[in-house]
RNA sequence: ACGCACCAAUUGGAAAUGC
């Protein structure tokens, strides 16, 4: 039993569902019951593929075997609760799993950090990791990288550097992915010196500084228009026997493109592909997101064409680069045509309604974008602050501020929080 | 018999939308 666990969570770990589930009648016809782990071992998978129905009809299933969860069954089922942002529904099963005599551990309360730091809740996870302190438990990188960046992503990337060297001078011991996290938190905010100052703290602390912190300072450094520093710090992953990888590559073609210089971009993928790197979706999409914002349609459809020969598959951010250029340039019907679609395909999300919307405002033609928010709720996709303030500032632009005002209280009603 | 071990749970980098 143990062999085909392996191998059920092995095929669940590549999202190999299917051929989890194929394992699973295997083991049961040559008389194999499965157990906790198998069924811990599905269930995670379906968490990670966001299937969270059937990992919950999975746990049901066991349980009315009489098969007990056990903490990893617990913190499995949490952990997709908090990836499909239903915290709420995470509390609930956190406070209920005690009822099976199963008690919270490390793991289960990073997890739960990491949701609530998702979501923008930096005080409920605080209060989390207070709580693990209080039960003896004790906290690692799992649980301080999130909080880093939580702090980071609600704009408070001082206060996530002097949690850090409290944590520090405490003796905790942080790694790579807390100080990467950090330096994109100041990235993000242009604070690069503080960024590098972040880099030359880790070399004194003896804490690797490897590729993915390279790709975030070069990153950080191109998207702020400081195209001297790339070849300095090229060099310096160079001398510390770094190679740039895919992303890497990508998003230095990305900062080309969207500075204006397409030439450059090209002749950065070119050195990509003969370094060996292999284009994914990403490198597709970033070129023909420039060629569309350039308004050469034409290289952009080829590439697209080009993607489908390669591995790659174009998916919404891809499609939604041809939806944006085409309401831009006042083609409305047409953007509807290709959303509906997408929509087809599953590729419409809250961002292609939004082209949308804007597409229709642009053409004054406000009422229609109003309407898209209707469509959105009985197509199963919520809009967002993005979705309202569009149309707040088309009826601003047009003097219409009762609308405006009506439409803000609507979305404050809805529970969405302005930016 | 009891332990123990074995199989299952959590972390970082690049792309699309309004102002």
């Amino acid at each position: 039993i143990h062999h085909y666990n392996s191998l059920i969570s092995g095929h669940c770990k590549l999202g190999k569902l299917s051929g989890a589930n194929n394992l699973v009648k295997e083991m049961i016809d040559k008389g194999l019951e499965p157990n906790v782990v198998t069924y811990t071992s599905l269930i995670s998978g379906y968490c990670k593929a966001g299937e969270l129905k059937t990992a919950f009809s999975l746990y049901h299933e066991m349980t009315g075997k009489g098969i007990s969860p056990n903490i990893y069954t617990f913190t499995a089922l949490i952990y997709g609760l908090c990836r499909s942002n239903m915290m709420a529904e995470a509390c609930k099963l956190f406070d209920q799993m005690k009822e099976w005599n199963v008690i919270p551990n490390e793991v289960t309360y990073n997890v739960m950090i990491e949701g609530h730091c998702r979501k923008g809740d930096i005080v409920k996870a605080f209060e989390l990791l207070n709580k693990m302190l209080e039960k003896g438990l004790v906290p690692d990188t799992y649980t301080y990288r999130p909080l880093i960046g939580g702090l980071c992503s609600v704009g408070r990337v001082s206060e996530a550097k002097d949690f850090m060297d409290d944590l520090h001078s405490d003796r905790h011991k942080l790694n790579e992915m807390c100080y990467s996290t950090l330096m994109r938190g100041y990235c993000k905010e242009g604070r690069l010196k503080d960024a590098l100052g972040a880099c030359t703290e880790m070399v004194s602390r003896s804490i690797d500084v490897d590729l993915v912190c390279y790709t975030i300072l070069i990153n950080g450094f191109l998207k702020h228009g400081e195209t001297k520093k790339l070849l300095s710090l090229l060099k310096e992953m160079h001398d510390h026997g770094l190679r740039p990888d895919n992303v890497a590559y990508t998003s230095i073609i990305d900062a080309f493109g969207k500075a204006g210089d397409l030439g450059k971009a090209f002749g950065v993928w070119d050195i990509m592909v003969s370094e060996g790197c292999i284009p994914n979706v990403v490198t597709y999409t970033v070129l023909i997101n420039s060629l569309c914002k350039a308004g050469d349609i034409h290289s952009a459809e080829l590439l697209c064409k080009e993607m489908l020969g390669s591995n790659s598959i174009p998916n919404s951010m891809t499609y939604s680069c041809f939806l944006d250029q085409l309401t831009k340039v006042g083609h409305i019907e047409k953007a509807v045509e290709l959303h509906s679609t997408m929509l087809e395909s599953s590729l419409a999300n809250v961002v292609t309604y939004n082209i949308l919307i804007r597409g229709f405002c642009q053409m004054n033609r406000t009422e229609e974008a109003a309407e898209i928010l209707t469509q959105m709720v009985e197509a199963n996709i919520l809009p967002d602050s993005v979705s309202y303030s569009t149309i707040i500032f088309e009826y601003c632009r047009r003097g219409s501020l009762s609308e405006a005002m009506k439409l803000w209280d609507v979305m404050l009603d809805k529970g969405l929080y302005p930016d």
